[in-house]
DNA sequence: CAGATATGTAAGCCATGCCTTACGGTAAGC
DNA sequence: GCTTACCGTAAGGCATGGCTTACATATCTG
């Protein structure tokens, strides 16, 4: 065993963490694009671009399409899932804490 | 300027990409917890704790509460919202572009 | 007031992460 | 077939991050 327990998600949102990485995915929310073209504009060079993508499709946040000599890389939904999955439960248990301190400080001052 | 155009979720997610950081965040999901009980069970030393503590609550994700020699530790949802939209807006687009991948194949796959 | 408890902070170590330049491989175009 | 374009990978440098031990501070208790 290698890390028996670690959360399903944990490759995505470390993916995510990182600045440039973020900046790839927003920019392939207007569709599939190839290597050249997400490099262009950013501030790193495009071999950390690739080195980016790798990791994010590891994480299954990404899925490449080999196109001749160049590679189109598309949002891949499900890599989103776990995530977006835990997040949300995180943020209804928080709320749910949240209204019971409200409760318990309205009872705390009568007033 | 530092860094002018930085996502305002960066260091929430920056935060939860940790392993041990997101098990003091589920661990909190009971309710408010000292530094003690958090720290007891978990494989790292308490005053690592402490850093991680610190980093969500700088975060904005945690809120504090000094009781007596004591600090209790509770979720602050409102460190969640950012980040959560962010991440539903990226999951609507990554599903459109799916979708519209999946015509795309259905129309060169006349069959 | 003295001791014990609970916690934050400082200093240093060491692994990991992101970046760069250099290079290799494959497909397209003349 | 040769050249060009596009891209992944290797190697190395350098900053950052997380951990530990040691210490400082504050509150409670007897």
């Amino acid at each position: 065993m290698t890390n028996e327990n670690a959360a399903p998600f944990q490759t995505a949102i470390a993916a995510l963490a990182d600045p440039t990485r973020r900046a790839l995915m927003d920019r392939l929310r207007a569709g599939p694009q190839p290597v050249g073209r997400l490099a262009s504009g950013l501030p790193v060079s495009r071999p950390a671009v690739s080195q980016h993508l790798k990791v994010l499709s590891d994480a299954g946040l990404l899925l490449v399409e080999p196109r001749g000599t160049r590679r189109l890389y598309r949002l891949a939904p499900s890599g989103l899932d776990d995530l977006r999955r835990w997040l949300d439960s995180l943020w209804d248990d928080a709320l749910s804490g949240f209204a019971a301190r409200a409760r318990e400080i309205a009872r705390e001052t009568p007033q």
